[in-house]
DNA sequence: TTTTTAGTTTTGAAATAAAAGAACTAAATT
DNA sequence: AATTTAGTTCTTTTATTTCAAAACTAAAAA
């Protein structure tokens, strides 16, 4: 069992700080944020509930939050050991992808939304309505465009 | 100068919650985002001050530091007329084009730092430093791709 | 000059959110 | 059976956000 007070050198708390920012933005909790901050640079690169109490000197009760929520989002994954009771943390790879569909989703809810204002709108304005319909184009072309580009790169990494 | 009571009818109520919802999600507040929702349905496009809290139904200063904040992030943009001293707000079609290259500079920093987590990390642990570089490859493929789509959607356009 | 208009700023209340800390629980160990 | 471990859940505190209401201000109109 390691140290609670093991600490990480300067550069590796800033980038946690870095990502903790980001992640805060894009709607996570601080804690939350950090732990991901955290297990992307960790080594290994997965760690157990109390070692990221120690590292992030966070309560327990904060720390189960925060787990489950980004369990729950799947930001995170656990994984155990035979002959460990502990389950450990560690990002979810595969939901770092899953991110750019959920961004595409934003695009396809984007465009939907504007389809509806058009319907909504009486065709005065015309001007305006014109400008609408440019910019639902532009997410529609995205909608479309993303999952190509995703489906090709999986491909190509198949093929690795 | 039109009446206080003003309202709208239903359907255009539930578009400008749903919007609400959307943008809040997003990060705007509640009143910011049901004023870019009714933006986007008004007609005429543009509206005042005195209008959006009447059909709002909200606090002069709530709408002073709803429209404020929503002028300093671009997301509306305000327009006088000759002989009227009142400013009138609407949605700058602009910006929704800028969403776009907002969302593409996400990628842009989801790359960089995944770039210097790998900078960071030892090379042990070869399995998740590769699985982080190819998340890191398909970040690039979107920071790159997105640009071009973008500025044939441009292209086309002026070709109208 | 006084009043009105078109807002802004300040104040404060209410609601919500984040986290600490303590009390709790279920499984594993002794 | 008693204790420890690995967490979870509950309670309380603190901080932050959101907004209404009222006081304020600067420009225009009367």
């Amino acid at each position: 069992m390691q140290a609670l007070s093991e600490s990480m050198n300067k550069r590796k708390q800033e980038f946690v700080e870095k990502v903790g920012v980001f992640f805060e933005e894009k709607g996570l909790t601080p804690i939350s944020a950090r732990v991901v901050g955290y297990l992307i640079i960790a080594e290994p690169h997965y760690q157990s509930f109390y070692q990221l109490t120690g590292i992030l000197q966070v309560s327990k009760g904060a720390i189960s939050n925060a787990l489950n929520s980004l369990l729950q989002k799947e930001y995170i994954q656990c994984v155990t050991f035979t002959g460990d009771r502990k389950r450990y943390f560690k990002v979810n790879t595969n939901t770092w992808l899953n991110f750019l569909k959920t961004r595409y989703s934003f695009f396809g809810e984007m465009r939907h939304l504007l389809d509806e204002s058009l319907e909504i709108r009486s065709n005065e304005q015309k001007e305006f309505n014109h400008d609408l319909g440019e910019i639902r184009e532009l997410y529609g072309v995205f909608e479309k465009e993303l999952p190509k580009i995703i489906s090709n790169w999986e491909r190509n990494r198949k093929n690795d």
